[in-house]
DNA sequence: ATGGTAAGTAATTAAATACTTACTTAAACA
DNA sequence: TGTTTAAGTAAGTATTTAATTACTTACCAT
């Protein structure tokens, strides 16, 4: 019993243990707190040890619900998929025109970012590789979703005669997804991600310029307003 | 002296000794080799090592020349910075019209993120530490260069009556510095950067509808102009 | 020539850190 | 109620890796 000493031991836990959760409610909990420790961390800076602390549990039982670390990221951006497509989406049908469809899905995902900090990090953070990761797939499957949203809006947009003859609706789509992307790009150097609030209206508005049929290109100058 | 078996030991360099560089030129090739390695593989996961034996040196031979790895890759940040705004004045300088040099300027940025590719990786990684770090400042430098120049390519623009009025200057020139900066992620998302050249011009196009004065705008579709 | 400087080497080190293991026990359930 | 199962623990381990060290030697100015 002696020579027992170095491997097994007897350990009685010191803390009392944690009350014990399905590992449903678990994976929620590890995801929700993984994205709270992005807000004012870099994720790659996040250790297993971080977030079980974090959470008031030993490191080893997160790999009772995750079968990794990258398990973890990739659940992450799941949940980010979901709730930010299922804001879009939101905002998308509660606007009156495609054009102010638009408008409400830029300024939703700005909003977004503003809220959720770490989430442009964890996607900075696989970027990085330019081998085709699952996390980079997720993000990518969200991407082309996004995309749809606003070639639907836009095609919507064409079909009331809001935007100008010949506009471009892939490229339409690209830089609408490129100006709020750029937008969070250089937020987060300057440091203070609240600046995107009040950049956001007036850059939506040129990209509206941009394809908006003349007639509602006019807006611009209030006083020649037709209608 | 037996004793000393474990500690110095005699060694006789077993690798014929490198021809011996000034730190200076050593500097350079450390740059230019980090460089080149991101080109394929995440700047995150290139260790020292990996550096010093793409040059056929010692790992330790490394820090007589840059204090730590954080050193190196300010360095690199450095010299990136100093070429692209070489590059991108000049395509600004050699073009004919306001408009015309913010064309060269968008499609330069696009042909130099193409040629290199590893630079968006270098500036990802940084992007992810919500602190200010030596290396964000020195991105943050590059776009501060970056917007006065597009800025006043905008100035001389409106002075010379290609601008629709009213245009927001500064609101434009973040919009101009986002598209790339989102075709660059949409196009790292995919895997292929090349990608990027085709989308380019269409996307150009688009920002020259957002500011460009109703006579250029009214080129797009010159038979029905309503109102 | 020659002695000092600094660029080079191989080996070591200290700190992290993802994941595993051996064991414990709360809770679901038959 | 007793048994099973799975969520929990503490304590490993294996590996990686930036930086240091002790020593060697090429090169250059005097």
């Amino acid at each position: 019993m002696l020579a027992d000493l170095k491997h097994p031991v007897m350990r009685t836990p010191v803390r009392p243990v944690r009350s014990r959760l399905s590992t449903e409610s678990r994976q929620a909990e590890i995801v929700a707190t993984a994205l709270r420790l992005t807000q004012d961390r870099s994720p790659a800076s996040i250790t297993t040890t971080d977030l079980a602390s974090a959470m008031g549990l030993s490191q080893g039982a997160l790999f009772k619900h995750f079968p990794s670390k990258d398990a973890i990221w990739l659940a992450v951006m799941s949940w980010v998929a979901e709730h930010l497509l299922l804001t879009l989406n939101d905002a998308a049908s509660s606007a009156k025109s495609p054009l102010e469809g638009l408008r409400a899905v830029f300024l939703a995902h700005v909003a977004f970012v503003v809220e959720q900090p770490g989430v442009p990090r964890v996607i900075f953070q696989e970027l990085q590789h330019p081998e085709d990761t699952p996390l980079k797939a997720r993000v990518r499957g969200l991407m082309q979703a996004y995309r749809m949203l606003i070639t639907g809006l836009l095609q919507q947009a064409q079909a009331a005669g809001q935007l100008a003859a010949g506009t471009d609706l892939p490229a339409a789509a690209v830089l609408f997804i490129g100006s709020v992307q750029g937008l969070v790009m250089q937020s987060m150097l300057g440091g203070q991600v609240g600046t995107m609030r009040a950049l956001a209206p007036p850059v939506f508005d040129l990209y509206q310029q941009a394809i908006a049929a003349p007639t509602i290109r006019a807006r611009r100058t209030p006083e020649e307003n037709p209608e």
